[in-house]
DNA sequence: CTTTGTAGTATCCAGTTGGTAACCACATAA
DNA sequence: TTATGTGGTTACCAACTGGATACTACAAAG
């Protein structure tokens, strides 16, 4: 029998900003439409359009939600009919470091895995 | 009517990066595994006690997942009973950065969130 | 008068996720 | 002899997720 290691490794700190800021970038097309707004500011369906393959339905609820969390603005055009523009709030724009190391980290695992499948690993 | 406008953004780099990154750290629990590792390489049980309320199906799920994509070693030990440490990876300790990066926004948010509870937004 | 584009809603449904609980073989400690 | 710790596995199930589809009101263009 073995004696447990106690050593408690340090605790992701208190209420883990880990899962603060997944819960907001995660979820199907999140990251996505950060990443789009983050260079300039878009319309609904200039996202959907951006976004191939997404419903209205899932664009609304995450925009939606990015509104209500603070990090996207959503700006209403006095046009005919009316427009809505989607931008990043100054919160917003925080994430774009964490997006990009999360990227850079993605580039990474895809030269790897391409060099693995040509050497046939 | 508005004149839909045609510049399209750049695209996420291909196959996006985003998507291959997030596939990994996605998942309940996965990046508190991630960062639990990170700092030494710890064993079943002690993940299990790190991670209070994660349930033993779920922690082999991640495990095995993150080995299959070799972001995780597994290394059985010779005692009795066998014990296996888990550790990351050089692969693995790439994805630091990004975790930290994370975190970082993680705690942006978070005192943000308080300053509003105080203030009373 | 019909069509188009705007920004969404409403509804239904299938698939995935993650949680609970029970169970396993094995060896050792009490 | 019984209990304990090891590292899991299995079956079941409720909840959540996201996709498909159809639908809306309104104004303007043709």
């Amino acid at each position: 029998m073995i004696a447990r290691r106690k050593n408690r490794v340090v605790n992701p700190p208190e209420h883990c900003p880990l899962g603060q800021c997944l819960s907001i970038i995660g979820g199907a097309w999140t990251p996505n439409i950060i990443w789009y707004l983050s260079s300039q500011s878009r319309r609904f369906s200039e996202l959907k359009d951006d976004l191939q393959g997404i419903s209205p339905k899932v664009l609304t609820q995450r925009l939606r939600k990015l509104e209500n969390e603070g990090i996207v603005n959503r700006k209403v055009m006095p046009t005919s009919p009316p427009t809505v523009e989607y931008s990043l709030s100054e919160l917003g724009k925080e994430l774009k470091p964490a997006i990009e190391a999360i990227v850079a980290v993605g580039e990474k695992l895809k030269k790897i895995k391409t060099a693995e499948a040509i050497l046939g690993a």
